[in-house]
DNA sequence: TGGGGTTAT
DNA sequence: ATAACCC
């Protein structure tokens, strides 16, 4: 057998990708025909261009509330919302139907809706529980799962398409069908090696979500496209429990759907008022801007990712997320305004995190304190100090026995007086102990010796011998 | 605006 | 250490 396809391409060639892969479904265009005589094997998969991804996204309806539900089978009628502080965080659709909105006041919340229920979510564990076991799941299909915080994830299902279009039978390629919404009722163009591999990549979408549903009892949404973006875009499309599917031909469309460029994921808050100040705010105005005049507004980097967003590009791949880079508990209030206070705060915070450090197994090896002061009127305002764990310290971590609060509490304190003149009076609003620096540790001697001497070849060693001196460590007092 | 997360500078 | 982004 011999491939009627090229090699995959170098990359970066100067082309662009989206128009080499169009006129790859232009050469292919013919090959759903062809496969009906002699199978599709070698003839379809050669395609292998860095513009014809399948990614899906999928992402859980209203998550936290789904998880209450779940512990709660009562709740499952009614209108249901989780709080966090004052807030409704996030409710179901029984309560959405009823005119709550995520990150609603409880006040505005109780007044449109008398009869919500309201349950308390500031403890995130059976939330975050849940959040990997999705990911996990996921991870079944392919293992290259990106997480964007707890309920959502992205696949990269390139390579499984690719497979599954190999072991298709030639008689199976006519009567294949999409799964789930295609956008804008788009017709599928069995001819068209891109539709047919996004209409797999819909099958394989809707596999996942039995397979969430079965196994775990939440519902979602997924969006199948060729980008991270595309296929983020598109998960939203139709609500609550279904998926939608993006071919190449309606991608201007979804774009442009868009009533504000805020509306694009990568475009936040600072870059849309910085971007409201130049006079675009659409999608088209984005667009048609002047690269240069942006490029020196919002540096180079910046500007020329959010122009090619606006035009639906975006060749970010998904990454695997694997486990957390960080651990954190953070805890907000009215007022802290002593140290007693503080201290009584960061030890609920430590206590919770160790527990956390405790069953991942791995070690961090840096912690950190972050406060956020009362000010009126700033939007965003935390300050930080971190600093190494000392290393006997790290070695009790894993072990229940030995007491491991009194010294972190004690490194937490001063990062505290560091940051806070505890002479002069404060009003804190906002505690949040963070590990991170996590080591899988264990790989003792050599990850060790590794990390704290380097080779040096410019002192009197001779030819091919090594000699070494410690990098610089700044254990703090 | 909560209680989390990530990467870039 | 901060600032931006995501949910």
């Amino acid at each position: 057998m011999e491939k009627l396809g090229v090699e995959p391409e170098e990359e970066g060639g100067g082309g662009d990708d989206e128009e080499d892969a169009e006129a790859w479904a232009m050469e292919l265009a013919d090959v759903g025909a062809a496969a009906s005589s002699q199978g599709i094997h070698d003839q379809v998969l050669p395609t292998r261009n860095s513009s014809s991804r399948v990614i899906v996204h999928v992402d859980l309806d209203c998550f936290y509330a789904q998880v209450e539900m779940i512990s709660n089978p009562e709740l499952k009628d009614k209108p249901l919302g989780v709080q966090q502080k004052y807030l409704v965080v996030t409710c179901n659709y029984e309560a959405r139907k009823l005119g709550v909105k995520k990150l609603m006041n409880v006040r505005d919340a109780k007044e449109k809706c008398p009869q919500l229920v309201l349950v308390n979510g500031e403890d995130l564990t059976r939330y975050r529980e849940m959040s990997y076991k999705v990911t996990e799941l996921l991870e079944e299909f392919s293992p290259v799962v990106e997480r964007l915080g707890f309920d959502e994830n992205f696949v990269d299902l390139t390579e499984m398409v690719e497979k599954r279009l190999q072991q298709l039978q030639s008689d199976e390629l006519s009567v294949m069908t999409v799964s789930g919404h295609v956008y804008n009722n788009q017709s599928i163009n069995l001819h068209d090696i891109l539709h047919i591999r996004l209409l797999v990549g819909s099958q394989i979408a809707a596999e996942m979500r039995e397979a969430m549903y079965n196994q775990l009892g939440l519902t979602g949404c997924a969006g199948v496209a060729s980008n991270k973006l595309l296929a983020k875009l598109v998960s939203g499309v139709f609500k609550p429990n279904q998926q939608t599917v993006l071919l190449p031909e309606s991608c201007q469309h979804l774009i442009h759907s868009l009533n504000h460029i805020k509306e694009i994921p990568g475009i936040g808050y600072k870059t849309a008022k910085c971007l409201e100040v130049l006079g675009i705010s659409s999608v088209h105005d984005l667009q048609t801007f002047s690269p240069k005049i942006l490029e020196k507004e919002l540096g180079i980097s910046v500007a020329q990712r959010i122009q090619k967003l606006s035009f639906g590009e975006d060749n970010s791949p998904v990454i695997p997320s694997g486990p957390p880079q960080s651990f954190s508990e953070e805890d907000s209030f009215k007022k802290c305004s002593s140290e007693v206070e503080a201290k009584n705060k960061i030890e609920e915070l430590l206590a919770s995190l160790l527990n956390r450090v405790c069953q991942d197994g791995r070690k961090p090896h840096t912690v950190r304190l972050i406060i956020r002061r009362y000010s009126s009127e700033k939007h965003y305002g935390r300050e930080s100090r971190q600093c190494p764990i000392p290393s006997h310290v790290i070695q009790k971590l894993g072990t229940g026995n030995y007491d491991v609060m009194t010294p972190m509490v004690d490194i937490l304190m001063k990062l505290f007086r560091n940051m806070v003149n505890v002479k002069m009076p404060f009003h804190l609003t906002l505690l949040s102990v963070c590990f991170c620096n996590l080591k899988a540790l264990n790989t003792a001697k050599k990850g060790l010796i590794d990390y704290y001497l380097t080779p040096s070849l410019s002192t009197t060693s001779r030819s091919g011998k090594h000699s070494f001196k410690m990098k610089d460590t700044h254990m703090e007092d």
